[in-house]
DNA sequence: ACATCATTTCGGCATATGCCGAAATATCAC
DNA sequence: GTGATATTTCGGCATATGCCGAAATGATGT
């Protein structure tokens, strides 16, 4: 993860229709949606959602796969994870004791 | 933490200049720095880096104090934390055997 | 009040993004 | 090959964003 390929993701994200698409896709899990029944769920038009689903998967946020004539979209948690690991990047310069509010939060996002 | 919530802190981080800036108070930690000192390690006109320091204030990602004459910002790392768990809300629809690896990874971002 | 330093607001310009419909490509069943 | 379904690519148009310099606002010390 560098700085191009998080301004990827955060742009990716910062969109109402990709954000859908893609919360829809984490809910789902690893098997993910063929793309039409993404495009039928969120209500867009399959042109529309097609460059939005190139645009998440280019980010590295979606996995796809074909089945038959369908390609399936999967979200990609690995890249939720170097995402935040960048983000939050050598914290208050590594003096630990500032940073334990943070780790502690991380921690606790066992509910997801 | 909602969807508009959401989208206003994606792209308040998909642009470099923020990116950069929010970086940088995150390394800095609780105190922060004045805008001009930002400003100056980040290269940027003071008015070009006002407003992009607006941007991540009001995406709730930055706080803003006064020290004397100076606006320390620094950044919101509670938000953070409601951000990753907006991402990944009803990861696998509560599956949790689907979801072990994720909740994993985010728990090892302790070397943060 | 005045001078000074810190920050923000404003206009203007160039570029990027999102939406759609129509057409093109890809896969499968027959 | 033909027809049917799934997905992507391509124009075109409207809107949003980023940058800068200049001017305005805020806060401090004398």
């Amino acid at each position: 993860m560098n700085q191009t390929n998080a301004i990827d993701a955060f742009a990716a994200l910062a969109q109402l229709t990709r954000l859908d698409a893609f919360r829809l896709l984490v809910r789902v899990g690893p098997e993910g949606l063929p793309a039409l029944e993404i495009s039928r769920q969120l209500g867009t038009k399959p042109s529309t959602l097609s460059g939005h689903l190139s645009i998440l998967k280019r980010a590295g946020l979606l996995k796809a796969t074909r089945h038959q004539r369908e390609i399936h979209y999967a979200a990609n948690l690995v890249s939720v994870n170097a995402l935040v690991q960048f983000m939050i990047a050598d914290c208050c310069n590594g003096q630990i004791e500032n940073c334990s509010e943070i780790v502690a939060m991380l921690r606790s996002s066992d509910k997801a």
